[in-house]
Order: C-alpha cells, then structure tokens, then sequence
RNA sequence: GCCGGCGUAGCUCAGGGGUAGAGCAACUGAUUCGUAAUCAGUAGGUCGCGGGUUCAAAUCCCAUCGCCGGCUCCA
C-alpha cells in the first residue's frame, strides 16, 4: 500500500462523479464532501499483494498516521483513497476492507476526529500543505507474511464459533425413545455408527482411493480433466446421459412437490452490500472472476439469486409456502485441493437448491416433514440407502418435541442428533441423509434445514391478513443433494456390492445401455436391426468382429441388464434368448419383455442413447 | 492450504546414468463363431511439464503441475 501525508491548514473535498469501481455502499461509510480545517490528510491506495496480509498491512498504516499525527501534534485526519499513487492497484474488495479496518482503528482512539472520503468515485479536493519539514511524507508499506500461528486470524467468526461450539449427540429411534448415543446398542445400525464415530471425531482410516474413481473412468462415464482447474470433470456420453436421467428425476420429483423452476445468475457483484455481508461469513471459498474493473464471485448454491427474486416478489399469505427451484447447473465452491475427492466432492457441481417461504414456524415444520419424505422418496429412486442425522439448537427441540419425534417416525430408523446450545449459524434445524461409502466414509446427500435469518437480511418479505408487512421463515432444501454426488454413491454402492462377490448393476431407468443385441455371427445382422427398431428403450447391438463369448463378456462389464443374444434358433422360433445379470437365460417374445421392462422403469424418466446403435461404429473414450 | 506417496504407449504396469519394455486396447489379415477373453501380423512413447548436474538423464538434483492418502474443511 502507497500512502502519502499532508499536514495542511485546510483540506476540502467533493464528490463530482463515479468512477467504474463505484459502490453505492462507500457513500454510507464516507462522506460525499467534506471541509476541515488544520489536519493529516493520508491518501492513500492499496496494491496489488497487500491482500497477503491485511491485518500487517493496517497495523503497519495505523502505525505510521498516529506517529506523525502525534508529531505534528494534530487530532483531525482526513482518509483519502486516491489511485494515482500506485500503478499496480489491488483489487476494488480489498481495497475497500483495508480503508475499513484503517478506519476502524484509529476509531478505536477517542480523541481523533477522523473523516473519510469515499472510494470509487471522482472526486475535487483543495489542500492548503503547510510545507514545514514534516508536513509531507510518502511510504510504501509491503505485507508482512505472518507465522503459522496468526496466519488464521482472518477465519471468520462462523468457523470461530463452530470450533467452540459444544454439541451433545443422541439417537432417537422411530417410535420416539431417546437415548444418549455413547449408551445406544449399534448392532443392528453398523453405518450409523460410523456416522457417529465420524461426525464425532472427525477422523478415518483410509490407505486406498475411494473405488468409485476407478469405475467412473473404466464404464467411460466421467473424467479429470487436466487442461482445467481441480474438481472440473470431464463427462462423456454415459455419464452425461445419466447425470441427465438423475437430473430430470429430481426436478421432477420436486416441481411436482409444488417447486417453481427457476434459473438464475451464476455470478454476482463481489461488492453487492447484502451478499458482501453473507459472504464475510465464509471468506475465501469461492472462486472470483475478474471482468474489467469489476469482481464477481461464483455462487456456491442457488441462494442469491432466489433471495434476490423473493426480495422483488409480492407475496400474500395465501401464497404461501412459497417454494422456488432450480437445478444449479452448475455450482462452485473452492474447496481446498486436499478436500477434493472424484466425484464426491467437486469444485464444480449440480445441486438441486429448494427454497420455500412459510408464514410460521408451524407451516415451516409441516414443509420440513413433507420435504424430508420427498428425500427419502428420492433416495428410494435411485437405490441409495442411507443414515440420518438432524442438528437442532436444544431450545427448539424441546420446544417442538412432537416435531422432533414424527421427523424420527417418518424416517423410520435409529437417527443422529446433535444438539447445539447456542444458534451459530443461520439454522435452528438441519436434517441430512448421510451415505455411507465402500471405505466407510460419510457424505451428505440430502438436506432440509430452518432458516431464520436470512429473509430479513434480504428483505424478503410477504403481506399478512392485516396487510402488513411480515418476514417469512425459510425453508432450505437439496432433496437429493448435489447430482455429482448421487452418482458417486450409485458407483460405490455397486463397489461394495462387487466387494461381497454379487454382480453390480445400475438401476434400470438410469442404465446407460438397457438391452444389448448379440448376433452370432455376421448373418443375423439384419435380425438385430429388426429386433431394435421394435425395442424403444436404449438399445445397442454388437456387429464386432469377434467371438460372441467375447461380446457376452464385454456386455457383462459394461452392465448391461439385458442381453439378447440372436442366432439361428431365434430367428426360426421368433422369439429371444434373454440373459439378465442373474446369468439366468430366458426364451421371451419381445412383448413379454416390453411388458417386463415396462414395469422396470417404474414410471422414471427416459432419455435416448446419446451413442450411435452400432458397436462397431462406437470410438473408445478411455483406455 | 500443509505433510507423505505416485506420474513411463490409449489403459494397467515393469525397468532405474549408456539402443524404451510387456499385457490389454487400436489397426490389417485370417476366422462366421451359441452365453465372461479366436489366431497371426502391424503401428504406437520428448518416460507429466520446465530448469540443473554429467561426456551421457526416463533414471540423480531443484522447481512446477496433476492424481491418491492423512490433516484441515464441506455456507
């Protein structure tokens, strides 16, 4: 940081005009014009690299305008950011919080009167220097990297909090008995257990990547991709066609539950004063992009932008619960590259963000029993089992034992509970279905939490029967939890499956190949085409030169629910040899199969084979 | 981000200061096949990227990127 000191006999200034860094919200920390008469007038402007060290940079900066105020012994500052010191300026956000924390300092000292002048804008100024020895002064001030042990100072006071927040945990069982969780008998719950030790300890045992790596390359469904930043995938056909699948499902399942799609941006104004505050909560965990002179940041869900809607909505009580959608295609969040791990957590993601307004905390906990059964409906859809744990702030579980005691009925299992004395974060309830992976780790999938807070920092408000002005509750939901995420469980479900010797499968709506047509040779080519176009379902068949024992083999890695294999035989007796992954082989005519498979796709969602039909016509995406 | 391990052909991996290796896949040919790998041949590599040491570096050293694990973290 470049600062330059004048002792003047008078200074004066005013705002003329906004320069392309302006923010509305410096004219309600400074001044638009100011006069003063005898002063220190310290311009100053921040560099590039002083983010390295704020809190060096302002103690260094305080230091110096107190020791020369002392010296020419004047009580009157004046701030003033002025660019033209410097040639390589920091960014506008850090900026702006070095003049903030200088200020707030020298605050700190009573007998100063300081004024503040406001940065991003054009501004006339009139300066009178009294030009005796000390009464100007130019330093450069550099960042001092501090030790490890301060480094953290900037964590924010969310985290601050977490790491001094005490929780007792329970268990609840479904009809309602509580029980501390250290006396609860684990045996017939394994993975809640270690949920449990998990969530409790915070540490695992693990020498070997988690398998469903392995598998997302080897079934060609996603990949890394080194030409972009970490936790960026690469998805190739398959696995952009499931990630599809799962994606409609769960919109599906959600606009059903009365969700009102919605798009909305992926980035916002880093200075925006309601999402500045939101975001101070959580420094540094987002990815900043860098357009002209502006920063935008990357949304980490689908927060903002529906906060943003409901701000401008008008809404009655008879609207609500009030619930928006969108599918965050895609999310960002820049998790620190040791916490990144394939697809189970990403840098970049889909998530499915639900954000409902409710009149009052009864509506609110009514939604949270409805969308909580949504979420288990959804896990049930995709085949994932899975272990819950639910957060409370103790003085609403007790206030609302009834609540806390049907939630545990409708998941109807031993559940988790953590409960908090005092509310850190903006919820007074979070449920979360956790999944247990093949190395025994915990993730979250779906979540349904009470927000309290956030619709009056946002201003979201709704008119009640006496026509005033009322702030609703908020309801935050992902009922499945990020899609990326879904996948991994689908693949390490399947890992453990294969780890007990039983055949892997997907589940047959989200299969990328449904029915495979072997012929036995050349000649029945012709046949398979016949038997495909009947088949409307993602159907493919193998016109490879090679021995169908080969052919049977590849379709069984690939998971293939159906194999139809076509010869002589078939073609005579019109009807079809068909091998499932129970390795049973069947004689079927094809409408005794559709009429088999018809009841396999239970009604989910059906998108096309995105590759072309012929094997042989069908280039090879990974090794 | 910190600590540790790893990076050689499209894939899985061997080699370890002096001519770059295998299996699978690919390609060509033979084969026309009945339920988890038909046979033969051909082609394929700046040994992650950048520096350094050396007569000589894939090999040793430094730096960097990526992957995996642990710590931390997951709004």
């Amino acid at each position: 940081m470049r600062i330059l000191l004048i002792h003047a006999d008078r200074f004066s200034f005013r705002v003329t005009g906004e320069t392309s860094v302006a923010m509305p919200s410096e004219l309600q920390k400074a001044s638009p014009e100011g006069e003063v008469a005898e002063c220190l007038v310290v311009f100053m402007a921040a560099e590039k690299g002083d983010e390295a060290d704020i809190d060096s940079v302002v103690s260094q900066v305080t230091g110096e305008i107190l020791s020369l105020a002392g010296q020419v012994g004047t009580d009157h500052l004046v701030i003033y950011p002025y660019a033209h010191l410097s040639s390589t300026l920091s960014p506008p956000r850090v900026a702006v919080r070095l003049l903030d924390e200088i200020c707030r300092h020298l605050q700190g000292r009573d007998h100063l009167k300081i004024l503040r002048a406001p940065f991003g804008y054009y501004k006339a100024f009139e300066i009178a220097c009294k030009g005796h020895p000390l009464s100007e002064l130019a330093k450069t001030i550099i960042p001092v990297r501090q030790t490890e042990g301060s480094a953290k100072a900037e964590e924010s006071e969310a985290l601050k909090a977490e790491k001094t927040l005490k929780s007792e945990w329970m268990i609840i069982t479904p009809d309602g008995e509580q029980v501390s969780a250290e006396d609860f008998s684990f045996s017939t719950r394994p993975n809640l257990e270690r949920l449990f030790r998990y969530e409790k300890s915070g540490t695992r045992i693990s020498d070997q990547a988690p398998p469903h790596i392995e598998l997302m390359r080897r079934m060609e469904l996603v990949d890394y991709e080194p030409g972009a930043d970490q936790g960026n995938f690469r998805w190739y056909p398959k696995g952009q066609l499931m990630k599809r699948l799962a994606e409609t499902y769960v919109s599906r399942l959600v606009v059903g539950h009365g969700g009102m799609q919605v798009e909305t941006p992926i980035m916002y104004d880093y200075q925006h004063p309601k999402l500045s505050l939101y975001l101070q909560r959580f420094p540094a965990r987002q990815y900043v992009l860098l357009s002209d002179q502006k920063e935008y940041f990357l949304r980490f869900a689908a927060c903002f932008g529906q906060y943003l809607i409901q701000h401008d909505m008008q809404i009655s009580h008879h609207h609500l619960p009030c619930k928006l959608y969108e599918l965050t295609h895609y999310s960002f969040r820049r998790e620190q590259s040791g916490e990144l791990a394939g697809l189970k957590r990403l840098r970049t993601f889909t998530m499915p963000d639900l954000h409902t307004l409710a009149r009052d905390m009864e509506q609110a906990k009514e939604e949270f029993i409805r969308q909580t059964n949504l979420a288990i409906q959804c896990m049930e859809g995709f085949g994932l089992d899975f272990e819950v744990a639910i957060r409370f702030v103790r003085d609403f579980a007790d206030q609302n034992r009834p609540f806390v005691e049907e939630l545990a009925a409708c998941c109807s299992r031993p559940t988790l509970i953590e409960l908090w004395d005092e509310r850190f974060f903006y919820f007074v309830a979070k449920l979360e279905f956790n999944f247990i992976d093949a190395l025994d780790k915990a993730a979250c999938l779906s979540t349904v939490q009470i927000d309290v807070e956030n619709t009056e920092r946002f201003d979201i408000t709704y008119v009640d029967q006496n026509g005033e002005k009322q702030h609703p509750l908020l309801l935050h939901a992902s009922i499945s939890g990020s899609i990326d995420r879904v996948l991994y469980a689908i693949l390490e479900t399947q890992a453990m499956r294969m780890k007990k010797g039983q055949k892997a499968s997907f589940p047959f709506w989200l299969a990328p190949i449904q029915l495979r047509l072997i012929p036995v040779s050349e000649k029945f080519n012709d046949a398979c085409r016949q038997v495909l176009e009947k088949v409307p379902y993602r159907i493919d068949y193998d016109d490879r030169d090679i021995s169908m024992g080969r052919k049977i083999r590849d379709a069984e890695r690939e998971w293939i629910p159906y194999i139809l294999v076509l010869g002589a035989k078939e073609v005579e007796e019109h009807c079809l040899n068909v091998r499932t992954r129970d390795g049973a082989q069947r004689k079927m005519t094809v409408p005794e199969l559709l009429s088999e498979i018809e009841s396999q796709m239970n009604e989910k969602p059906f998108l096309e084979l995105p590759l072309p039909k012929r094997l042989s016509r069908r280039p090879i995406f990974v090794g």
